[in-house]
RNA sequence: GCCGGAGUGGCGGAACUGGCAGACGCGCCGGACUCAAAAUCCGGUGGGAGCAAUCCCUUGAGGGUUCGAGUCCCUCCUCCGGCACCA
């Protein structure tokens, strides 16, 4: 209980110091009933509006954490927080439907003003997919049928048998006396082994074991027989597939290991044009399947649709089977339903009770916040039971409903879920009564620019626009988007190798404002690199920034001294003008290492040869560095004579582009393409003056002289180029 | 394998829609100040040839397009991040 607060605290203190400037009137603190009242809130909200439900579902399991874990948080077959192995179970669980959102939350990515990156992330996890349900009858049994998931039906005549996964419900009514015992083996031998071996693709053979059944090829009407492997997965699809060896590296690959048919189904174009009948092709497959797409490639060996494209045979088999009950067009998803029932302790309650009588029944509103209990033992056991589920004092309730006995849920919900609204809560953090104002919320929200690591890229984003969309529709939100801009900041790299505690390279701030002070500190992360690519944390490289600062402290001092006003210096005026431009588009798009060195290369003017600069000159020169440095910039701030502070009252510095413009320009003069030499000519002049001044000079002079210009290439105030030929 | 990003001086990194490659900073070299050092200030600093003016070379490798390529196209190599038997 008491480490949380401990490091919120210290990690509130390292904030404070280096001087980022959060409201700190307003925080969330997701462990605390006021706020987690109106997590179960939401979880109420969900559940009336029929997107949260319970069903009975194999759920990834940590044995150390004691706990489930989403397919995100086990991915790779570890536990995200812990590292250990993960297993499988089968429990029941709370589920938000947010697959009812996938097209949705697709659509709104065409014009959220995201990072690229993290847009395909969202997409790849979304994972659409276009292709056609397909249903084999069991030879056996023809009332039941194995549904398979493809995306392409085109290959469907090529279909020479069947996998499924062992997991597969219909594996029990498909395997023959014979086979019972290979396959009841082989399927414990998969369940032993963990996620992270079985998705391991590399060097690994295939395995799996024929279950003695037969299935139709609803197509060619042949008996194909079913096979189970581990690499079908349960989890995609209907977890089953008809193997097309001809046209599935995996297929082949499985084919080839067990001596099983391949029969080709499609050909390259020229192949099929160059026979008579499109029926009979033959195409030679080497050691691998035909897998690329070529343009207009044709159905081969397919009965009636042999010869047509791929494209549209598929569409028209499809469509024929489609018919008899027997195919339909399909779009899969790989994006599951939000699994947020977590059986440890903590987390908030789900506000549900369980009644012999009246069923599942929601918390009252007013009965919120369901509390967490004082437990002596948070730690779960190894029976998969939850924390809470042992605490009779909780889980003991009245029905709110008819006021008999009941009994409490005792998972908790996914901390995914606290992070996925902390937004919205924020701005109406001092009202109790709702979870959410309207007018603040107007106000405040959406999220303007978001800043985040990519680690968040897929999940918390994801959850996040979820139930940002859920709720709009719920009527509590005018927005269905939470973050129109989002931008992920790099990593800072030190040592070589990613910050982590275990490598102990941790940079730790303290230490770093101990030494040189919040705003060298600053500055310097500030200046190491582009702050979406993240840079390489180097103490020696902190001298920069150090000596940067202290001259901008002595020249303020010193123009404050000197007392000039007004700008003397056109040539310096006009780089003051051009700087602001550059700082203030540089800001905009989080470009602070190139706003710094525009800052630096301004100071080296005003200060160049011992000059003092004057107080105009010097003024918004501070405000700018006030993002950057913002203790040393308040300080100079106030020693220009502002009484009140840089932050409430300063106006960023406007730029005048007409002060950005010379009369002469300096044009570069190439021979070739290689530079010769660089001319002085008026802003704008014509092509005829540039030449006539470019020919004037010595340096040009020598390299045109040998041969005859055949051409001059003349960009205005940009370039001139000669194109001579000797 | 797939997706995303990146390869530029001794180092971190600049370079808008193709138009003076190396901004800015670190480091290094030289100078001033100092009894001396540190700090500070001034100047220099991609590589090569030359006494010099000047010339040649240079953005991971190789080709191409163009008057002109770090930037566009093709082939390849390396590194980082993410996903990975997704049917």
């Amino acid at each position: 209980m008491e480490l949380i607060p401990r490091s919120i605290e210290t990690f509130t203190r390292q904030l404070k110091r280096a001087g980022i400037m959060y409201d700190w009137s307003h925080t969330v603190t997701t462990t605390d009933p006021a706020y987690y009242r109106w997590t179960q809130w939401i979880f109420l909200q969900l559940y009336e509006a029929g997107l949260a439900e319970k069903k009975e579902a194999p759920v990834n399991w940590c044995p150390s954490c004691k706990t489930v874990l989403s397919n995100e948080q086990a991915q790779g077959g570890l536990c995200e927080r812990c590292g250990t192995e993960v297993g499988q179970r089968l429990l029941s669980q709370w589920f938000f439907k947010i697959t009812d959102y996938t097209e949705r939350l697709l659509a709104d990515l065409d014009w959220i003003d995201w990072s690229a990156s993290t847009v395909t992330a969202q997409r790849d996890h979304i994972g659409r997919s276009e292709g056609a349900l397909l249903r084999f009858q069991l030879a056996a049994v023809p009332d039941r049928v194995i549904e398979v998931f493809t995306t392409r039906p085109d290959t469907l005549y090529g279909a020479t048998f069947m996998v499924l996964a062992p997991e597969h419900p219909l594996v029990n009514i498909l395997t023959t006396d014979a086979r019972r015992e290979e396959v009841s083996a082989y399927k414990k031998a998969t369940a032993a082994v963990d996620l992270k071996e079985r998705k391991r693709t590399e060097g690994k053979e295939k395995t799996g074991v024929f279950t003695g059944g037969f299935a139709l090829n609803p197509a060619t009407g042949e008996e194909i027989p079913v096979w189970i492997a581990d690499y079908v997965l349960m989890d995609y699809g209907t977890g089953a597939i008809m193997a097309v060896p001809g046209h599935d590296q995996r297929d082949f690959d499985f084919a080839t290991q067990f001596g099983l048919e391949i029969r080709p189904v499609v050909a390259p174009p020229a192949i099929v044009e160059a026979a008579e009948n499109a029926s009979t092709v033959e195409l030679e497959l080497g050691e691998s399947a035909f897998v690329e797409h070529t343009e207009g490639e044709r159905l081969i060996n397919s009965g009636a649709f042999s010869g047509m494209t791929a494209v549209e045979g598929g569409e028209k088999i499809v469509a024929s089977l489609g018919a008899q009950g027997l195919a339909e067009p399909h779009v899969n998803y790989r994006l599951h339903d939000w699994c947020i029932s977590r059986q440890r302790y903590w987390g908030p309650p789900i506000p549900i009770i369980y009644c012999d009588v009246c069923g599942t029944v929601p918390v009252p509103e007013e009965d919120l916040p369901v509390l967490l209990p004082h437990v002596e033992q948070f730690k779960p056991g190894d029976d998969g039971i939850a924390t809470l589920a042992k605490a009779e004092s909780f889980y003991r309730a009245t029905c709110p409903s008819c006021g008999g006995e009941a009994r409490r849920e005792t998972d908790v919900s996914d901390t995914f879920l606290d992070s996925a609204w902390y937004f919205l809560r924020y701005p109406s953090t001092d009202f109790d009564d709702r979870p959410i104002d309207e007018a603040r919320t107007r106000r405040w929200l959406p999220v303007d620019m978001y800043i985040g690591g990519e680690e968040h890229a897929r999940l918390h984003l994801l959850y996040s626009r979820f139930i940002t969309m859920a709720l709009h529709d719920l009527g509590y939100l005018t927005f269905e988007e939470p973050y129109l801009r989002f931008r992920k900041h790099g990593l800072i790299i030190k040592d070589g190798a990613k910050m982590s505690k275990s490598k102990g390279n941790v940079v730790n701030p303290d230490e770093y404002i101990d030494r040189y002070g919040a705003d060298t500190f600053r500055t310097y992360l500030m200046f190491l690199g582009p702050y979406q690519e993240g840079g390489d944390f180097r103490e020696a490289g902190i001298a920069g920034p150090q000596r940067f600062l202290s001259r901008v402290s002595d020249a303020v001092e010193a123009a404050v001294e000197a007392g000039a006003t007004g700008f003397p210096d056109p040539d310096i005026e006009r780089s003051l003008h051009a700087t602001i431009q550059q700082v203030t588009e540089d800001f905009d798009s989080l470009s602070f290492n190139t706003a710094i060195a525009a800052l630096m290369e301004l100071l080296n003017e005003l200060r160049a040869g011992g000059r003092v600069p004057t107080l105009d000159e010097v003024r918004p020169f501070v405000v700018m560095l006030g993002p950057i440095a913002p203790h040393l910039a308040e300080e100079l701030w106030e020693l220009l004579g502002n009484e009140s502070s840089l932050f409430d009252h300063a106006s960023w510095p406007a730029f005048d582009p007409a002060k950005l413009v010379t009369d002469q320009v300096e044009l570069p003069v190439q021979v070739n393409g290689k530079l010769r030499g660089t001319i002085s000519v008026p802003r704008g002049a014509d092509a005829e003056t540039a030449r006539e001044v470019a020919l004037a000079d010595e340096g040009v002079q020598r390299h045109v002289t040998d041969g005859q210009i055949v051409k001059a290439i003349y960009v205005p105030d940009r370039l001139l180029n000669f194109v001579v030929r000797s």
